[in-house]
RNA sequence: CGGGGCGUGGCGCAGUCCGGUAGCGCACCUGCUUUGGGAGCAGGGGGUCGCCGGUUCGAAUCCGGCCGCCCCGACCA
C-alpha cells in the first residue's frame, strides 16, 4: 500500500488516496466512470437503508422507471431541456455488426439499425416520470403520490472526480404530485429537513439548508433548496437537493385532476435527490491522514477485534475467545469482525483498520484474556483503554457514540472557525485569495447580475440563503446597492 | 477543449538524454522461525515497457499520430 498524501500537502491526491487505502472505489475502463468496491458499496448500502427508511416512514412508495428516455420527452419542459441538453448520452442504434478492418475484427454500429427517434441516457428522470403520471392521475383521490426511484443516471461532465462528479453516478429521485402549491412546498421543505436530519445525525455532517438563488436553481423548478456542507479543504459541498417544481412539469405533460367540487387543474410537483456524491462529503468531512474515518451510525464494520498470540495454542485460545465476544457484541453494537487471519502481525492490521475507518478496534491477547479484558481503540483520536468482559458490549456502545459525537463537533468547529462575516469587498476578495476562503456571510443585492460578476472574479458562488440568516439589510458586499441580508458564499466543488 | 505533469509485473518507481532485448522496493506464492503498532531468512511466480505506425541489423529508449490518468481553467450535483 502507498503512503497517503498529506491533507496539508495536496488535498485532492490526499483525497484520491483515501478511496484507493480503503478500497472504495477505483476508475473504470470508461472516461469519468467508477467501479465503487465492496467496502465503498456497503456505505452506499447503508445510506441506501437509512433514507429508504425514512422516505418510507414520510409516505413515499418505491418504483422503476426506465434509464432510456426518448428524445422528444426532454424537448417538452422548456427550461428543462436548456439544463440538461449539454450533458445528454444519446443511443443511437441498436444492434452491432461485426466488420474486419485490415485483418481485424471488430464492432461497428449496424446502420440498418439507427433509431428513428433516438433515445438519451436519463440526466434525471422527471419527463419519464411525468408521462406517467398523466395516466395515473385523474383526481383528488390520487393525490398526493409520493414516489421515489433508487437509480443510476448519466451526466456528460468535462472533469470528473471519484463519487464528487463522475459521468455515471446512482442516487435516489424522489417525484411528487400535490393538489395545492401548499402542499407541494410542504413537500419540499418536508423532504429537505430529512435530508438535513441524514446529513447531520447519520453522517456527522453539519449542513446549511436555505433556498438556492435564482442561478442556481434547478432547471424547470420554481424554487430548489439545498444543504450545503463545508469540506476540510473550507470549500462548500451541496449535498441534497428539494425542488419545488410548481406547475411546470404538469404543464408540460398534461398532468390534471379533478377537485372534489369537478373543477380540473393542474397538479403540483416536488422532485428531491441526493447521490453518491455524498460519498465524497462522507469521505472529506472525517477523514485523517491515516485514512478513513467513518461515524459509526453509517459505517458497514463497527468494530474489529484483533487477537494476539505466540503460537497455535495461544492463537486458538484468542480466536475462539475473540468469536464469542463478537457474537454477544454484534446484537447490541452491530456488524463486528474477528480478524482472525494468520500470516499478518497485529501492527498491519491495526493499519489496515484504521485506513479502512472502522470506528474501534478491540485487541485481544493472552494478558487480556487473562485479565478477562480487551484494550479498546477509537479510530478518530487513537484513545486507547481497557476495558472488561463483563461491561464490553455497554462500553463499545457508549463508545460509539462518542466518536459519533467527536465527529460532528469536530465538523461543526471547524465550520464555525472558517465562516467569516465579511462586510467589504477588500476583505471579500482577501478571503478568497489570500486567505484560507470559507464560508462568508456577506451581504447580497439579490442580483442575478451581480451574482455572476462575483463568480467571474473570484470563482465564489452563492452557496445558498440560510433559513437562519441575518436578514437585516445592508449594502451589497459586491455592488453596494441595498441587500436583502446576509447569504453564504463559497468556493464550491 | 486550452495549459502543465505522467503512462514500465498488483502498487510505487529507476532505466529514456547517449538505442543492444528490462530492473528495484512493496505486495503475491512455498517453507521454517515469528506475532502486544506495519516481522526475519531462504526459495519462487508474474511485465506484448499505454496503443498504432515509422526510422534502424536492433526501439522502453529516436520520430509521427492517437488513447488514458492526474493537476490548473471554461461547464455542472
Amino acid at each position: 500500500m502507498a503512503e497517503i498524501t498529506k491533507r496539508s500537502d495536496d488535498y485532492s491526491r490526499w483525497y484520491q488516496d483515501v478511496i484507493a487505502a480503503a478500497e472504495l472505489a477505483e476508475n473504470s475502463p470508461v472516461r469519468g466512470c467508477m467501479v465503487i468496491r465492496p467496502n465503498g458499496y456497503a456505505i452506499w448500502e447503508n445510506i441506501q437503508r437509512t433514507l429508504d427508511d425514512k422516505f418510507k416512514e414520510l409516505g413515499h412508495v418505491n418504483a422503476y422507471f426506465p434509464l432510456l428516455i426518448p428524445k422528444s420527452f426532454l424537448a417538452k419542459e422548456a427550461e428543462h431541456v436548456e439544463g440538461f441538453a449539454k450533458e445528454c448520452a444519446i443511443v443511437t442504434h441498436h444492434r452491432l455488426k461485426q466488420v474486419t478492418v485490415d485483418g481485424k475484427t471488430t464492432v461497428v454500429p449496424d446502420p440498418d439499425s439507427k433509431l428513428e427517434e433516438e433515445y438519451i441516457i436519463r440526466p434525471t428522470s422527471e419527463t419519464v416520470i411525468w408521462d406517467a403520471y398523466r395516466k395515473w392521475i385523474q383526481s383528488y383521490r390520487d393525490l398526493p403520490l409520493l414516489i421515489n426511484q433508487w437509480a443510476n443516471v448519466m451526466r456528460w461532465e468535462m472533469r470528473t472526480r471519484m463519487f464528487l462528479r463522475t459521468t455515471e453516478f446512482l442516487w435516489q429521485e424522489g417525484h411528487t404530485a400535490h393538489a395545492t402549491a401548499e402542499e407541494g412546498r410542504a413537500e419540499t421543505l418536508q423532504m429537505l429537513e430529512a435530508y438535513r436530519w441524514f446529513a447531520e445525525e447519520i453522517l456527522a455532517i453539519p449542513v446549511l439548508p436555505g433556498p438556492k438563488t435564482e442561478n442556481e436553481r434547478f432547471a424547470g423548478a420554481v424554487e430548489t433548496f439545498s444543504i450545503e456542507a463545508m469540506m476540510q479543504d473550507n470549500k462548500a459541498l451541496q449535498a441534497a437537493t428539494s425542488h419545488d417544481l410548481g406547475q411546470n412539469f404538469a404543464k408540460a405533460f398534461d398532468v390534471k385532476y379533478q377537485d372534489a367540487e369537478g373543477k380540473v387543474e393542474h397538479v403540483w410537483a416536488t422532485s428531491w435527490g441526493m447521490s453518491t456524491r455524498i460519498m465524497g462529503a462522507l469521505i472529506m468531512a472525517h477523514s485523517d491522514d491515516n485514512g478513513l474515518v467513518l461515524p459509526p451510525r453509517i459505517a458497514p464494520t463497527k468494530a474489529v477485534i484483533v487477537p494476539i498470540w505466540k503460537n497455535d495454542e495461544e492463537m486458538a485460545q484468542m480466536c475462539e475467545a475473540a468469536r464469542d465476544l463478537a457474537a454477544k457484541l454484534s446484537p447490541v453494537v452491530g456488524t463486528v469482525h474477528v480478524d482472525d487471519r494468520d500470516k499478518m502481525r497485529p501492527g498491519w492490521k491495526y493499519g489496515e483498520w484504521e485506513r479502512k475507518g472502522v470506528p474501534v478496534r478491540l485487541e485481544l491477547g493472552p494478558r487480556d484474556l487473562a485479565g478477562q479484558q480487551v484494550m479498546m481503540a477509537a479510530r478518530h483520536d487513537r484513545k486507547k483503554q481497557p476495558v472488561g468482559f463483563a461491561v464490553l458490549a455497554d462500553a463499545v456502545q457508549a463508545e460509539l457514540e462518542r466518536i459519533q459525537t467527536d465527529l460532528y463537533d469536530a465538523a461543526i468547529t471547524r465550520r464555525r472557525e472558517n465562516t467569516h462575516v465579511v462586510d467589504s469587498w477588500d476583505a471579500f476578495t482577501d478571503l478568497y485569495t489570500k486567505g484560507d476562503g470559507g464560508f462568508a456571510l456577506a451581504h447580497w443585492c439579490g442580483g442575478g447580475d451581480c451574482e455572476e460578476a462575483i463568480q467571474q472574479k473570484t470563482k465564489v458562488t452563492i452557496r445558498n440563503m440560510p433559513f437562519e440568516r441575518d436578514e437585516t439589510p445592508g449594502e451589497c458586499v459586491h455592488c453596494g446597492k441595498p441587500s436583502i441580508g446576509r447569504v453564504v458564499f463559497a468556493q464550491a466543488y
